[in-house]
DNA sequence: GGGAATAAATAGATTCAGTACAACAATTAG
DNA sequence: CTAATTGTTGTACTGAATCTATTTATTCCC
């Protein structure tokens, strides 16, 4: 007998999770650079090979609950008034995601950021998913600028925003237990950049 | 009898731009993914150890004029004067370092982008890169930011900044060879995210 | 109940980046 | 000529990532 899953072929025997809860592990006791694949797999009970069942790479372990962010961020676009200040939108749509970071609920890398040893390569990998954000902004906001340059600010704006906001995170992770919620921080840091782009800015000057 | 250096070793026998142009070569012709390092080496005449000695990574082929504009800016950055507007001096050092960017001297990623292949991988290793200009440009401003939120707002606008200039380059390079010059790009885009950071831009609205 | 189809897990091998270390070669300084 | 210095090479190793084939567990359908 078996459990039914609705679909034919093996059922899953290892979880991404299970995967996921050795890495942490090993990562907090001997460092990211210092623990393998193999290690991880191991420790989770399974082959070498099914990591890659669950994972495309070592680093996606780190910045799977930033993935997940991106489509929280998406869904809150998408849920967005056709009408209304596009960059506006975009500045309520990264606080409500940074909502979703809490203490409990955010990347291991982040949490133990003094613990696990971050280099370089592991910084360019976090910014590299942050590029999946701005994606996901410069579509929204492909879709609603209008003007000469349209596409260029839309991809400007996107970026800027997402790095003004990884700044908000950095600081937030080394702020340690006692900081404020992450949403503060990125506002305090979104807002300005939203407001240098706004179209009657210039007016003002 | 032998040239005189003036200094006591060995003689660089092979030079760091063979390297490069042996590398660019078989970029082009196989994309970046394809090209092992010993191809490069075997290319330049010299053992795949000598690749190390000149490069720390494959990927650092791909920026190192990236990685000379690092130096331009904090150069440019060094040059302003220690009175003066800090947001304003890091827009004109932008774009004197925008102005080093022409066609034949930019980075081959960016030149052939089209036919290398550029993934994931790459895309993490130039942010790699361009978080060493954020570096920069972060200590600069903390060096003359005051106020609350001073190291914070410092290093959000450093990423801000090089997050519109990267998207100024990316248009740049994609744009193709009719276009304008590197410097009007980035100065479309940085200029708003230094206006939305200027103290009293918030009195005016 | 007995296959076919399907999906997951495993085994084994391979490629290649990056590191480490020792040996060797070419040069300068004294 | 000798010592110190610096660049180059050879050899070996670790570990990430890929590939292919095989086995195992399940559902679907007859």
């Amino acid at each position: 007998m078996a459990i039914s899953t609705g679909r034919a072929g093996r059922p899953r025997a290892s979880s991404q999770q299970m995967l996921e809860e050795a890495a942490s592990e090993l990562f907090v006791e001997n460092g990211y650079a210092k623990t393998t694949i193999e290690q991880i797999t191991r420790r989770a009970g399974v082959s070498r090979n099914t990591f890659f069942n669950y994972f495309s790479s070592k680093s996606e372990l780190l910045w799977v609950e930033l993935d997940a962010s991106i489509r929280a961020l998406d869904e809150a676009l998408a849920d967005a008034a056709p009408t209304g200040d596009p960059l506006e939108q975009v500045e309520i749509a990264l606080a409500a995601t940074a909502r979703g970071f809490t203490a409990d609920r955010a990347p291991l890398v982040l949490t133990q950021y003094d613990v696990m040893g971050i280099d370089d390569e592991l910084r360019a990998a976090g910014l590299a998913r942050a590029l999946g954000h701005a994606d996901v902004i410069e579509r929204f906001l492909a879709s609603r600028l209008t003007g000469v340059d349209a596409s260029l600010r839309a991809r400007a704006i996107a970026l800027a925003v997402v790095g003004a906001a990884a700044a908000a995170v950095g600081r937030w992770a080394s702020d340690g237990p006692a900081r404020q919620p992450l949403v503060s921080y990125v506002e305090r840091v979104v807002h300005p950049v939203v407001r240098g782009f706004e179209p009657d800015a210039g007016t003002l000057q």
